[in-house]
Parts: C-alpha cells; sequence; structure tokens
DNA sequence: GAGTAATAGTAAACTAAGGCAACTATATTT
DNA sequence: AAATATAGTTGCCTTAGTTTACTATTACTC
C-alpha cells in the first residue's frame, strides 16, 4: 500500500511533541521516559538489557541514566557482576512515573476520541506485525 | 487505550533507519525526502508553503532546500512576488524522485507483508483521525 | 502617499538525540 | 596465563530541529 510510511509519520512530530510538552514540566523528554518506562515494567534493569529493548546503542543509554540518577528519579546498584549496574527507579522516579502515566493515558484519550477500541486494537496488531516484519 | 502511543513509537526508529538507509544511495534523508515528495505532488511551491505543510520552521526548510539545490534535484525561480521563490523539482529531481519511490513501495510491501488490505486502510484512517484529534 | 504591519526567506547560535570509535574494568574461554 | 568477550563510559561527530534576529519586499492604514 503506497504511501503507508508517509501515512505514519505524518503522526510522528505532533504526538512527540505533544509527549514531550507534557513531560517537561517533571523536567523528563520522551527518551527519558522510555527508560522510566522499562524500569517501571522490570523493577530492576543493567544498561545494556535497555539498549537492547530499544535498539539503542548504549552511549544513547549511559547519558539517559545519568540524567535521570542527576534528577533523583533513578539509582544504580550493583550488579550480578562487578561490572553490571543494576539499575531501578527511586520512590521519587516512581512517584513521577506514576503522574506522568496518568497524564499520558489523558493525552491518549484525547488523541484516540470518537475512534472505536476496536479499530485501536487492530491497529496496535498491525503496528506489531509491522515491527516483525521489519526487525 | 493506553499504551497505544507506545505501540505507534516503537515502529519509528526502524521505519526511519530502513528509509534513511534506501535513501542513503541518493544522498537523500526522509527530511530530504518530504521535500521531495512535497514537489512532485504540487509541482511547484513556495519555502512557507512547504514549513506550513510539515509543521517545520522555516529555516529547517531553508536548509532542507538548500541542499537540494546543491544535489541538482530543485531549482529555485522567482515567485509571485520579488521575495517568494518558487521552488520545483528538476529533471534529474523527478529521475531520482521516481526511482526512490519504486524503491520505497517495495520496501513498504515488505513490511506490510501478510497484512489485509482492508486493515492497513483503516490503519489510515485510524492515522488520520488521530492527527485530526491531536492538531 | 508616508509610515507602519506583515510576509518570505536567511543566518547564527543553540538543543536534543543518536551513532561510532576507542577506552577501562571485569569476567569467561581456551 | 593469555586471549576474548562483556558492561559501561567518554569524546567527538552528525542529523534534525528550534529560537532569535535580521533583510527585503509587500500590504495595510491613516
Amino acid at each position: 500500500m503506497q504511501g503507508f510510511f508517509r501515512h505514519y509519520l505524518s503522526l510522528y512530530r505532533p504526538v512527540i511533541q505533544a509527549l514531550n510538552q507534557l513531560l517537561h514540566s517533571y523536567d523528563l523528554s520522551h527518551s527519558l521516559w522510555q527508560v522510566m518506562f522499562y524500569l517501571h515494567e522490570h523493577e530492576q534493569a543493567s544498561l545494556v538489557e535497555i539498549s537492547a529493548y530499544y535498539g539503542i546503542e548504549k552511549p544513547g543509554i549511559t547519558r539517559r541514566v545519568q540524567r535521570l540518577e542527576e534528577l533523583g528519579y533513578l539509582t544504580s546498584a550493583p550488579g550480578n557482576d562487578r561490572r553490571e549496574k543494576s539499575l531501578a527507579l527511586t520512590a521519587e522516579g516512581q512517584r513521577i512515573y506514576t503522574e506522568c502515566r496518568e497524564q499520558i493515558t489523558a493525552l491518549e484519550r484525547r488523541a484516540t476520541a470518537g475512534i472505536a477500541t476496536e479499530q485501536l486494537e487492530q491497529t496496535v496488531t498491525v503496528f506489531q506485525q509491522l515491527l516483525g516484519n521489519i526487525k
């Protein structure tokens, strides 16, 4: 289906800008949010794990983690190794996560207003299939 | 629907990387391609028009246009005004457009393999609704 | 018609996000 | 023990976009 990517991409800037605007009040951005999200889902994770999950090179994740540490949203403890870091959200990080999560959900509701749940679910299925095909 | 944006965004990096890799052989990138696309659809356009269409600030478009001119894919003639520039693809630009268009379509086919046309069309409809809601 | 507003485009400086190459420190294999 | 692999970091570069301020031209207003 010609033009599919174009349609897909036309949404990117508005979405990312809306998200970043929302997250800005917490000194966050979408890229930082991804790490918060991952750590909320996994309690504890290493840097390489996050890097592999998002397909972002390690240095990029190092810098995100450093920033989140500065903000006090994340702490690193020794991991299984003496090389590995075990990263986790702080209590403050958890709190901020929840607050942002609510606002993002509200934003998602606004964005998807008037679209049937079934349609949205099918769209997510399409996303997953696309991802499988591309990677 | 919670997590919708996350699903949406998980696709962005793979898609943009595949596109950029493809376009790289022509010294193009997705951001330059957008301008090529617009000029293919509109024959002739001003800088402000493109800027407004993509929601990108004018300086960003100025630089894209300059780059495309360097590549010989685009020329600017005087517009309605003595201020305005009338931008258009060169013959070479047209040729490159067509070649890239074919490859992008092939990529789109690979990415959407195994997904019913109906599903894809519904997905595009969802994109349009989302865009309407967010902007 | 003169003076003010708006519009088209550009330049410079900045920021965000990510990649690559090279490195240190530790662990694993051979 | 030596070579190799892995976790993480640092430095430097690129891409893409923004903001601010500017020039040149056009349109509006009184």
